[in-house]
DNA sequence: TTCACTGCAAACCTTTTGCAATTCT
DNA sequence: AGAATTGCAAAAGGTTTGCAGTGAA
């Protein structure tokens, strides 16, 4: 068992959750993705992998990782993306704010998660500035991978 | 006519499309709305005005001015938003990359639009860091405008 | 007059709700 | 055993598609 849904477990343990079979293969569908998924793309996986979970079954195993901070969820797409657990700074994190800083490949539709250190020290001087009162912020980058923009400039099929 | 409007339209114009009445009736609800409003939300106030428009047209609509960046779609909510056109700037904008950069509130829904002047700097920053090639950023705030922190101090009812 | 655009009907996809059956602890 | 969670059915909500009719240029 990786590392994330390993963590995750026990952080769904620690907050009284259930570990049931539904949410064990949905934890390891994304801790294996390579991109974002939304609900009916998990449905459509566990079918393909042979396991049956019901699609509203997703909805609700997802609102609960997500109020557990174990995903993010992308805004531009509403997909989610194993969110990644730093095991020291992860409850915190999630008080504050969570990690919200994503490189989206519109090629591949790929997604890293950056931590741009930068952006705090923005978010203050802009906070000064203002007499909005800031809580979170989400911050999306669109662009092309490493790998999209090799074959882009090669393959000119 | 309001400036937005009047922009909106000469945009409209040159790029060929047609002035029609719903698309004028949309520009106009768009200029004066307070807040970002979904499809549905315009269809309904149109019709709460005495004017009908057809949903299925105004998703139309929308799209139509997305692309030609007369509006902001609100990552977080799906909704829109008028894009305060400035004149000179607009096209380059456009082109390059539309202004993104939104402060929502979460009591009354209200949305503020900032010209965040760091950030390009951040995003420089950042690319020179990346093997991913950034090609457009969304960043939104989320938090208490400035009334609504008020009433939140004072209001304890 | 002509073609872009709208309105209507219907289909489609996504998400939510209620309740009985299941299954973790 | 007991409570949380799932699966099923059904509804609700949002968005898209096709086509005939309308109206802006």
């Amino acid at each position: 068992m990786s590392h994330y849904t390993e963590h995750a477990i026990s952080i769904l343990k620690a907050q009284g959750y259930r570990i049931t079979r539904p949410r064990k293969l949905v934890l390891e569908l994304l801790d294996t993705a390579p991109t974002a998924l939304s609900a009916y793309e998990i449905k459509d996986a566990l079918d393909a992998a042979g396991e049956k979970v019901d699609t509203v079954s997703v909805y609700r195993i997802l609102e609960c990782f997500d109020q557990q901070g174990l995903i993010h969820r992308v805004l531009s797409s509403g997909k989610v993306k194993k969110c990644l657990l730093d095991d020291e700074s992860h409850c915190q994190r999630q008080q504050t704010e969570h990690c919200h800083h994503l490189l989206i490949c519109q090629q591949c539709q790929g997604i890293e998660e950056v931590h741009c250190a930068g952006v705090d020290a923005l978010v203050q001087t802009l906070q000064s500035q203002l007499s909005f009162q800031i809580k979170a912020h989400h911050l999306e980058f669109t662009g092309l991978c490493q790998r999209c923009q090799t074959e882009e400039s090669e393959g000119k099929d």
